[in-house]
DNA sequence: CTGAAAGCGCTTACAG
DNA sequence: CTGAAAGCGCTTACAG
């Protein structure tokens, strides 16, 4: 079955013979920093462009015991967020001369099958980007003595790195601007409820309401997913007592849940009801929404997160870091304004209330 | 500086001498196929999970000359049609048991270091899902003997296998789904211009409009670019005789395109404006947006590609092959209907006017 | 079915 | 600076 007539490709030997040196001399040559003299080194250069020459990174990983590969473990790409990840990550690794190795799709269980391919592909380093994974995956790599880095997620043993911002003054924040604006009832729809994501955002959003004496929060679960976070606003929506501001945990979410609103329930946004959500992705900008949301500052993000990885690789040592970011209220029309503490930074407005 | 420590990892020699057979045993209880007796490969199993072992994938490709790693090249994941091909194509590859390298972000000119890379890695097979990549690229990979599948695409000369829809067909329909809605006059927002997509769809709906005297279609250059598709669609409508139907040549444009004409220009979509859009991407199903748009059957093009892929790293025939499938024009509401030809098909509705 | 041995294409001490 | 040689961890004829 497997006859395949792959041509076999230049060799190092065959370039040294063309130019008249020794294979050592070809390997040098394509070894930065490597001695040899800059004939012997034209010498070759020329031999291996007639030829075609291009070392061989898998004979170069197995004796360097260094693959050059960092994988990437992405559980769905529907929630734009993660492909603009995905395209940073591709652009900063790419520069660190790393090459991207993606594993995406549902990962059942515990897993082990993508676990297995990492392990036999002996890559350098791994990035867990998406909620779903098990933690014990990660703590298994971490002990085969890879680098790990958990992207916008923490276990809760914190035995893996991570880069996350920080959620929970995010919740918190939410809850002071809503509150600013005079809402009277509030409502959340959730994403995965045992997600560190889910839990520090609803855990912020819940303590600021209660500090102003708002217990009775409506909570609705959406799983991270359009269609659930439909069918739970739809059910808030649908009380008698329905909230005049509703904390999406993500944009992804929240955008469905305005058209529910909008389309379903034919409220006006945000006169009868202010949306807010998370990460400042791509539709949250776009007119038909203008999400008000925390954002996430991707790009600096993936920068701390590919930053620790290198570094861990680099020293060998793999002691657990955790770098949590801040990301900023960006309001837009999707909700009611306080009538104080927006401000204009960078061409965008930002609800920052003056503590007093 | 890489004075890394990562852990040397078990070998299949350790494994050998612990279990009591000949390191060839161990290997040929980890391939499947191989003449091994049930009870060596019980020994060998033992010993192999006391000692944490897995075969070295990169050791394995040195020898057998197959990496089992597809590169996928994706110039950008804006558009929310590629993360889908992604994650669709993530998972085939998966089950045929391949690895997906990634590389994305755009590549200048020729973008050698891209193809140096995918040389020096000796994969197995490439998939180009990407419009602005040079087909010099692709050529030169064919001629390495690596099987290349351009997604979504093809190239002037035909020479290397590709999978599309039949773009030319979508802009006819797209032309005759609008002249039957009474459209006048029709705008044209278009892909990047020398891309075949963006040709034939093109080509399709000028040819259609032409055939039923309509010669003077206002063009806009949208280059695939959201902010692009919005300048020119910001002077198409300003024009004194704007049109009153426009074919924006995918969702991702489509979408700005709505946003500008409800936002800026106050037009209803569609009594005052049809928008018709092309790939039946996430946001066109929408609410806000409800695009009426030519689908691409997304999971059978991913099937066909990594078919093709895998038949001709398995025949070693590298010979081009052109798969084309056909969409649908799904309705939706950003386009005045015609009074006949909508059908429903699997829970969507279609425009499918029935021949002479 | 099994083991000893060659070899995949490199890197890297080692000796000169 | 250079070359001969060992060796990375496997697969796969070859002989038994």
């Amino acid at each position: 079955m497997d006859s395949g007539v792959k041509k076999p490709g230049v060799t190092s030997s065959e370039v040294a013979r063309r130019a008249g040196v020794s294979q050592s001399a070809v390997s040098r040559t394509f070894t930065p920093g490597a001695s040899i003299s800059p004939k012997t080194r034209a010498k070759v250069m020329d031999a291996a462009k007639e030829l075609g020459y291009r070392p061989n990174a898998i004979a170069r990983s197995l004796i360097t015991n260094r693959s050059r590969i960092i994988a990437v473990v992405m559980a769905y790409l529907e929630n734009l967020f993660y492909p603009d990840v995905l395209e940073e990550l591709g652009r900063l690794l790419a520069k660190e001369n790393y090459r991207l190795l993606l594993f995406t799709g549902q990962m059942d269980r515990d897993s082990d099958p993508v676990f297995d391919q990492l392990m036999q592909y002996r890559v350098d380093g791994i990035i867990l980007a998406s909620t779903t994974l098990s933690s014990h995956l990660s703590e298994e790599c971490a002990t085969a003595g890879i680098p790990v880095v958990l992207f916008n997620r923490t276990t809760e043993r914190d035995a893996v790195s991570s880069v996350t911002t920080s959620n929970r003054e995010g919740g918190r924040r939410i809850a002071e601007f809503l509150l600013a604006g005079g809402h009277k009832r509030f409502g959340y729809i959730s994403g995965i409820e045992s997600s560190s994501t889910n839990r520090d955002r609803f855990a912020g959003y819940r303590e600021a309401l209660a500090a102003a004496g708002h217990d009775d929060i409506v909570v609705g679960v959406g799983n991270y997913n359009r269609t659930e976070a439909e069918v739970a606003v739809r059910q808030m929506l649908g009380r008698s007592d329905r909230p005049d501001a509703i904390f999406v945990a993500n944009d992804h979410m929240a955008v469905a849940v305005m058209d529910v609103a909008r389309y379903e329930f034919g409220l006006n946004i945000p006169e009868d009801l202010s949306i807010v959500g998370y990460d400042d992705v791509g539709p949250a900008r776009w007119t038909s929404y203008g999400i008000t949301t925390m954002s996430q500052p991707l790009k600096r993000m993936v920068e701390a997160t590919v930053g620790m990885l290198m570094g861990q690789i680099a020293s060998g040592e793999i002691e657990a870091e955790h770098r949590i970011l801040n990301g900023e209220l960006v309001v837009r029309t999707s909700a009611r304004l306080p009538k104080t503490g927006i401000v204009e930074a960078d061409g965008r407005r930002i609800y920052k209330p003056s503590k007093a």
